[in-house]
DNA sequence: ATGAATCCTTACCAATTGGTAAGTATTTGC
DNA sequence: GCAAATACTTACCAATTGGTAAGGATTCAT
């Protein structure tokens, strides 16, 4: 059994990134885990740490998804289905990691911060690949930020997005995940592409 | 000077839209309007059917927007341009109502439902016009339903990711916005473009 | 064996939450 | 002119919120 701290700071991360963080009460929280809120706050003084630690746990995993995406060295379009790839597959296996990316750069505050300092170096190191991937004419000729804004939206929207796709009358499973896997492979393969 | 009930609604469709619903509360809502909580509470009978009326408001804008943008009659990918220009100049004038768009259908629940109700209409309409559009050659062989979540989280994402566009850089004006757009459209024209 | 640290619980607390009840101006219908 | 509907306000309320204080059990160092 692993420790309180850490069951305690993964609950939190899985609420905050599914539920939201005011939507999430610490008596909540506690009571799911069997424990009581005072316990929580003998390991975090406060609320705002606890997700501050949530954030931090958040962008480790994903920039080691990333990283881990990245070590099979490989360039051009295959590096972006790599990437692709492993952000569906964390996405399936923690749905809350991403969501709680979402959660927190949309509240915005320290939390956007925080998170934003934490991805800074993968933010440029992506930024640099796309730079060196145009200018040898792999890649279209866009601007590298906007596009990979664009790449980032697609990718957690679609892959973050459940209600919208039982709206388009797509049901969320494992299935359908893979086949909006491909199609946003795709779709992103052709809008790289040169001319 | 509009009447109370239309200004508690935008009120409540800007708050939700922005901050979120659970971290809106009726006090602050009516404290920012100079009235009392039971000043809304008269109008609105509870916190969750001013939600569904502000869900009802937002649906209705955005099927404005998004028929004023069809009254073009435009075919291929003139069409999907007017929308894409449509949704940023929604994004751009108010916000919120993208937002509450965000935040509903992220949170689920029968405010999901109602959304997705509300926009039925809408979505079917492009399915049909995405189909026939592929059918005629005019766009790359894709499923439709996949596109169109690619096509909403793009832009939505774009749109309304103030956070994401600072962590890459940008300043999330309305400088940034044109360019944005403009990106946007040509990633989505080359996704689309036939081989 | 014992003092101290670690890890929790019970017992509180003030502030805030959505919501109710009752009263009061103002407007409206007749 | 007057009852009734409309549009609020003040006064409450029970439940929930994040957080504090103090105490108890267990482990650990000496």
């Amino acid at each position: 059994m692993a420790g309180t701290r850490e069951r305690v700071l993964y609950a939190a991360l899985e609420a905050f990134g599914l539920r939201g963080y005011d939507s999430t009460s610490l008596d909540e929280l506690a009571a799911g885990m069997g424990i009581t809120k005072q316990a929580i706050l003998y390991h975090f003084s406060s609320k705002e740490e606890l997700l501050h630690s949530a954030i931090e746990t958040a962008a480790q995993e994903l920039a080691g998804a990333m990283s881990e995406a990245a070590r099979s060295g490989a360039r051009g379009f295959e590096r972006i289905e790599d990437i692709v790839k492993a952000t569906f597959s964390l996405a399936a296996r923690r749905p809350e990691v991403l969501g709680l990316v979402r959660v927190v750069s949309r509240q915005g505050g320290s939390g956007a911060a925080q998170l934003a300092g934490a991805m800074n170096v993968m933010l440029s190191d992506a930024l640099r690949f796309m730079e060196s991937e145009i200018e040898a004419g792999s890649f279209r000729r866009v601007e590298p930020r906007m596009l990979l804004l664009a790449i980032y939206s697609a990718v957690i929207g679609v892959a973050t997005e459940p209600e919208v796709m039982r709206a388009l009358g797509l049901e969320p499973d494992v299935r359908s995940l893979v086949k909006a896997r491909r199609e946003t492979i795709s779709f992103l393969k052709a809008a790289l592409a040169v001319d």
